[in-house]
DNA sequence: ACAATACTTTGACAAAAGTCAAAAAATTAT
DNA sequence: ATAATTTTTTGACTTTTGTCAAAGTATTGT
């Protein structure tokens, strides 16, 4: 999600706005596998990456990592649902490599709420956009076969392709490694 | 999705406010395998089942019909993304058998916005919820097998289960019917 | 009622994807 | 640098899922 892009042509800030905007936010750095967000607590921050590339993922019942999403930079790293409502997080983030953030606490951008109108809908339209992303992944996982949706992933996600292992993507795909591994070699 | 239980229970509405609401919504009847909403069209009306099952789909590549949703008895039928951003629907809404509904229009409801501030929160927690389900429906993909995914589609919806074809299920569960059938057999 | 249509099952295969275990590569930490 | 750890690849299977085509069953419309 390249919110930067989103905020400054689309919703038409003041110059005023995106001053008030920006210096809310403060830079974070995490080093490679560290937590920007843990299982069970509330998430306080909302993440825009500079730099870098982080996942999230929970554990599924035999203890195994499952990765529902990647954030590149761009991304805005967020757990909507515990973010909003306040309620505990279902899933870990964690960087993958070193990476750079700016980042902003709840409390900061409810202000921002209130003082900028435009946030609201900038809120709403993200929630639109996460929602209609999980309906698409929803869909190729329904439709597509692992060899397909491993093609369309790295023609999405060259980057993420490169610094993610392979363990990681199979994981994300819904696909054993071994499986993964030859569906690489075969071109 | 039961709004009714939702709006009376959680969100307090005053007796007025509840009355103003219903009748904001009026009836509507559909024989089997009538369009509540067509591709292309603009979502003009949200719509509760009252009585009846339906089904959202779309077309693939190869003009195979893919099931993304079914609507039984307390669900609230709307193509999100449509009704609230006036784009054109992608999805094909339509009755899998006769079916009765109360429905409000897009005019109406932008009204019960204005008048029932409870009504932004409601709206916010159905897109909360809607958003909650599309990421289980892909992590079940992800980490469930076919027979897995089925029995579990089952045994929450009974009476989906009786109603759909098999077809139906194959497509939504993104197994091939023939498949579908050999789970069903054995046991 | 019965023809037409739609849905489901089945057989015989084929292809896709997973499992287990071991070896080979790559990365990381001391 | 080199030992330890983590990742990736590979072989030899097994299991799951899909394909095609035909035959049964239901359902629906007139």
């Amino acid at each position: 999600m390249q919110i930067s892009e989103l905020v400054l042509d689309k919703y038409k800030l003041t110059e005023n706005e995106v001053n008030h905007t920006m210096s809310a936010y403060s830079p974070m750095t995490l080093k490679a596998n560290q937590f920007f967000l843990k299982e069970g607590d509330i998430c306080n921050y909302i993440g825009f990456v500079k730099e870098g590339l982080l996942r999230s993922y929970f554990y599924d019942d035999h203890a195994n990592e499952i990765i529902t999403e990647f954030y590149p930079e761009g991304s805005l790293v967020i757990s909507f649902d515990s973010f909003n409502n306040r309620v505990p997080s279902r899933e870990n983030i964690k960087s993958i490599v070193d990476s750079e953030l700016m980042i902003i606490k709840y409390e900061k951008q409810k202000e921002l709420y209130e003082m900028i109108p435009a946030w609201n809908q900038i809120c709403k339209d993200l929630a639109d956009m996460i929602s209609q992303e999980m309906i698409e992944r929803a869909s190729r996982f329904q439709t597509m076969s692992a060899t397909e949706r491993y093609r369309l992933f790295c023609k999405e996600n060259p980057t993420i392709r490169q610094r993610a292992t392979l363990g990681h993507i199979a994981s994300y795909l819904g696909i054993d490694i071994a499986t993964l591994s030859r569906i690489r070699k075969k071109k």
